[in-house]
This record gives structure tokens, C-alpha cells and sequence, in this order.
DNA sequence: GTAACGATTGAACAACCGTTCAACTGTAAG
DNA sequence: CTTACAGTTGAACGGTTGTTCAATCGTTAC
């Protein structure tokens, strides 16, 4: 439908379109930035991973406390850290039989926040 | 597993555990305010969403302009500008047969860019 | 060694999600 | 009135995703 060869002079009518879509066009970011915005706002769209990061935002905990904390098994919440692991928001260290989980950065604090702040009118 | 009746004094012999569950507890935010920001996050998690939202922040666009700029359908995108007017993410008003869309206010722009930032390092 | 526990992993299942397709509404033009 | 186009909508399909369950690994304690 868009890209036939056909000489159609999309829309034509209206002032609002083929400037418009140029201008739109120029702005946009490459393909692959866009997603890896997106996959990076995904792994903030779940409840679960969301709570894993604002308990460890209060203090660094084992995977069994945070389960403790979230009311979830074991093994919920280590998929879920495993996926916080690979997108570099969490760090981790081995202490004894337990694994030390943490923020990897403020930097999550900040987006979070800023996210409050919109929910909240 | 969690929830029995039974007394243990769940993981005793390591100090790591009781207080800092207590003080991670005590800082967590409501449930339903979790469910409502990772609701929130999801929204941004789609890169069709993501790139209208991109587009709109250069100019106001029809859905046609739209489809042309992600190279998608017009249907594709109504579905999803419909997700968005339910976040109140965009506005829209009635031009004739178009329908112009615009972002709702600034705080998506800085939200996208915090996030931007954080995946450049 | 064995037992117990913290943690990870993979398979399986159900639920969710985004696109496609077709049908439909509404407006503008002939 | 009829045609054409912009936009919306609902059903359906396929792919993704999160939790559960069972099995496994590693470390500690006996």
C-alpha cells in the first residue's frame, strides 16, 4: 500500500502531510536505537522486576530476601534477575551460599523517579 | 513455601537477613502504585509506540503521516495511538477527515532522553 | 562422605500483546 | 446519493513473556 510504484501524490489536498513527514523523518533516531530504547523501557514493565529494583534501591539483599520482601518464590525472582543481570541494572556478589544482589547505578533511581513524578500528575 | 504455619525462623545463623527484609519492606511503595508504574514503563516498552511518540515530538501528525514515517499500516498505528490516548500520552483534534495528534506535554520527551542516556553510558 | 540450603536453570503452560485483516464510521467532494 | 479517503474497531493469529515445577549446582555444616 505505501510503496508501489504508482505515481501517487500521497494525501495530495492537504498542506499538512509531506512537509510535515519529512520534518518527523529527519528527527527520528536509527531503527536499532529504537529498539533498544524500547527493550530497555521493557524490562521496567514488569511489576516484579520494578519491585526487585526498589527493594535493593533501599538496601543490597539475597535473592532469598527479596523473594521474602516480594512475596515470590526463588525461582520467580531469579528469572527476573537474570533478565536485570543481562540489561546491566543489577550487580551481584557471592557470599558464602548466598548472592548479594545490588543497583548497578543511581542512574535507575533517577528514571524511576521521574516516572512517579508523571503518574502523579 | 512461604506462608505456612510451621515456626521457622526463616534462614537463621546469617545477620544478612531479618532487618534488612524489614527495612526494605518499609520502604516500599504501595502495590498498586507498582502495578501503575510498571504499567506506566510498559507503554514505552514497544518500539511502534516509541517511535510515534519520537515522531510527535518533532510535529503534530495525522495517522496517515504517521504510517508513512514507521513505514506500518494506518490500522497498526490507531491501535496504538488508541494505548497512548489511553495513558494520556497524546492529544488529538478533529482537522476535516484527519485526525492531528500531538504529545500531551513535555515530561515524555525528558523521560525518553533519561533513558537514552543511561543506555550510552 | 552426606544432608541441608541458597541459587540457578530449562521445560511447560497459560496469559498477554502486537499486527493483520475485514468491516465499519464519518467526513469531504463530485 | 455515491464515491473516496481518513480513521477506528473487533476478531483472529502468532509470537512473546512470566510463573511454576522439577532437576541441578555450589557451598556449608555435620
Amino acid at each position: 500500500m505505501h510503496n508501489n510504484d504508482i505515481v501517487l501524490p500521497e494525501c495530495e489536498g492537504h498542506e499538512v502531510h509531506k512537509c510535515d513527514v519529512e520534518r518527523a523523518k529527519s528527527g527520528m533516531p536509527e531503527i536499532s536505537c529504537l529498539y533498544d530504547l524500547s527493550d530497555f523501557f521493557k524490562v521496567f514493565g514488569d511489576s516484579t522486576r520494578l519491585g526487585i529494583l526498589l527493594a535493593l534501591d533501599r538496601t543490597p539483599l539475597c535473592v532469598c530476601d527479596i523473594a521474602e520482601v516480594l512475596g515470590m518464590t526463588k525461582s520467580a525472582v531469579s528469572h527476573q534477575l537474570k533478565v536485570l543481570r543481562q540489561n546491566d541494572l543489577v550487580r551481584y556478589k557471592k557470599e558464602g551460599k548466598n548472592v548479594i544482589y545490588s543497583l548497578a547505578d543511581d542512574h535507575v533511581k533517577d528514571i524511576i523517579e521521574r516516572a512517579l513524578e508523571h503518574i502523579n500528575e
